[in-house]
DNA sequence: ATGGCAATGTTTCATTGA
């Protein structure tokens, strides 16, 4: 099974791209970020044609999360939103597809330390870890993807000094992904070896793209269970290139069938 | 060989992202 989790940045604006890349690269499961469509307008037929069938949460201009299925597969007990946490965003949507539970998330970006954001950040981020340690008792096979608005170590920053202490590679932020990793979950990309300065979003501005001035802030974390399963994790930077690409590049996982 | 912000709505600027 292939897992992709991307932040599209407007599933209007990227939805020809998104449908050109689901074709080259056949995943079974999409999880999408920042659709900021309400779900009457989310493009169902579109992606039906494409071979997909979406379960979309979703509002207006800001946040909006989505599984995109392929077809053959059955999506069930599908859930939006953070258990136990009342919110206006929306930024959860998980679903249970070929025996494994995917939650995708959309992470608050935190604006700045110490601003209202943040602490919203951090109060989410604790929403998150007790829904995720109730949803790993009852799923053994779990993966927990999306865009997580953390970069968890320096090797995940294109220049860690200067990012030290700013909103995305705080101390605060990292602890938070540690303790999900502490839930029992792996770290996918960290799976396997990788290419030094692979990131996954880069700033529209100062040509961070073509000076690879990027962060790895999108993740696929796969329970152990799973992980032990997962074959290879990558993610496609060339996604990024050309014209109007989101500022996030997809990060694939595949998975070898359950044993 | 990449490209010098982008998307949205409150629209000709402000807000947010990360």
């Amino acid at each position: 099974m292939k897992l992709v989790t991307w932040n599209v940045n407007s599933l209007n604006v990227r939805l020809p791209r998104l449908i050109d890349w689901l074709a080259a690269n056949a995943p079974d499961v999409v999880g999408l970020q920042e659709t900021k469509t309400e779900d009457a307008k989310f493009p169902h037929d579109e992606l039906r044609k494409a071979g997909y069938v979406a379960h979309a949460f979703g509002q207006r201009t800001y946040n909006g999360v989505a599984l995109l299925v392929r077809d053959g597969l059955d999506a069930t007990d599908v859930v939006a939103g953070l258990p136990g946490f009342a919110d206006e965003q929306k930024r959860v949507i998980a679903a249970t597809v070929g025996g494994v539970r995917v939650v995708n998330a959309y992470v608050p970006n935190g604006q700045a330390i110490g601003s209202d954001k943040y602490a919203y950040k951090l109060a989410w981020c604790k929403a998150a870890t007790a829904a995720l340690r109730e949803a790993l008792a009852a799923h053994s096979r779990l993966a927990f993807m999306g865009d997580m608005n953390i970069a968890p170590e320096p090797r995940d920053v294109h220049d860690p000094a200067l990012w030290e202490g700013q909103v995305l590679f705080s101390e605060p932020e990292r602890a938070v992904f540690r303790e999900w990793l502490g839930l029992g979950l792996v770290d996918g990309f960290r799976c396997f070896d990788q290419p030094p300065n692979t990131f996954s979003w880069w700033d529209y501005r100062m040509l961070a793209f073509p000076k690879n001035r990027g962060l790895r802030i999108d993740h696929i974390l796969l329970s152990t269970a799973l992980a032990e399963h997962c074959t290879a994790c990558r993610i496609d930077r060339n996604a990024r290139k050309g014209e109007k690409p989101s500022d996030h590049a997809p990060v694939i996982a595949e998975l070898a069938p359950a044993a």
